[in-house]
DNA sequence: TGTACATCAGTGAACGCGCGTTCACTGATGTAC
DNA sequence: TGTACATCAGTGAACGCGCGTTCACTGATGTAC
């Protein structure tokens, strides 16, 4: 073999993550084969030795971007004092900095729009996702019970990928932080007492 | 002249509505001129009697979706209650018919994910649309303060476009119409009381 | 240790296709006389 | 009232382009003997 063992397995992984970045800001149809490849500094040819399409690819690629996802999810609630972990989460994902980082920033406030004309099996790894981001959350939702919990996890995250999705659609930057501010404040005040 | 007066610009009008349809079902790259014309019945050479370029459609288009978000606020509030008007925004915008209905819905749910690619002029024309949606709601949020009623009002809009978004995005009929029951309880909850 | 062959990740020309856009043309009607 | 010409919304062939995908080829290394 010309190349080392595994070679072929980082070739794959880089395209799969250089892929789910420049989806999530691009979008499904905004990014082109030849260019991804390019970016690695290869030719569009070998592309076809790793996937079988770039459907294909697009569904690694989303998934990797919800792997992402939790990693996220560990960093706020991590770095968050012991009983503010809610609070940690809205706060870095309501960020100015998540904001403009579209590319390694949550796959649902980036994709929402293009998901539902995509196949079934992408839509289905898109629920799986909604559904796991959620029960992550939960444990540190206050209320009165699970359902309870859920409900709120459900709509504190639907609620924050609008509030994302509008900031980084809108034009202005003030409006852009004010945006982020007004819902940051007002998901702490709703959701973090208990 | 072969066709009576007007006839150039009823024709007009209908590419505009159409498109503006189809863009937000669709997205801007999942519409296609020659296509979009035979909607009409028409051939794709006419195109560019009316309009310089796609792009130019795309942003008449857009335009004509924010009106017809200007005619949906009207209704949602006439058909309510006096006093209860803010319960009739949210009822309707979270409603199931809405979601479905994306070709006729909300161009902030629909577009939003697309907005950030595209060019200043139709950004800034974003930026006015959520601002004179926001004010048209305010007078039915309750709150301290004009202030404090237009971050309430910026809130929940974001808020519902992000319901509204999700619900759309997800595959299952079920999780979708959790997301949708959720939200609206919550919000007319939190919003609806003086 | 040296030689012949097999492997296969990556190359780059080529394909068919649909797109946005252009343009010479059509032909029913309005206008000039 | 009748004839000749002008108008211009709509037609459809044609353009250049970039896309997703295919495929014969390359060439450094591993393996067989």
């Amino acid at each position: 073999m010309r190349y080392r063992a595994g070679h072929k397995q980082e070739t794959r992984e880089q395209i799969v993550r250089t892929a789910s970045q420049r989806f999530r800001k691009e979008g499904a149809e905004g990014v082109a084969i030849p260019d991804l490849m390019q970016d690695l500094q290869l030719t569009h040819g070998g592309f076809y030795r790793h996937f079988n399409s770039k459907q294909q690819l697009f569904i690694e690629a989303m998934n990797k971007a919800f792997e992402d996802g939790e990693v996220f999810l560990k960093l706020a609630t991590e770095h968050a004092p012991k009983g503010e972990e809610l609070k940690g989460i809205i706060d870095r994902y309501l960020s100015m900095e998540h904001c403009l980082d579209v590319q390694n920033g949550c796959p649902v406030a980036a994709l929402s729009g293009e998901v539902g004309r995509q196949p079934k099996s992408v839509r289905t790894a898109f629920d799986r996702a909604i559904r796991t981001f959620i029960s992550r959350v939960v444990p540190f939702v206050p209320g009165k019970s699970v359902k309870d919990r859920e409900r709120k996890a459900g709509v504190l995250f639907s609620g924050m990928v609008g509030a994302l999705s509008m900031a980084r659609a809108v034009s202005d930057p003030k409006l852009r932080a004010e945006i982020l501010k007004s819902s940051r404040e007002m998901y702490i005040q709703t959701f973090c007492k208990p």
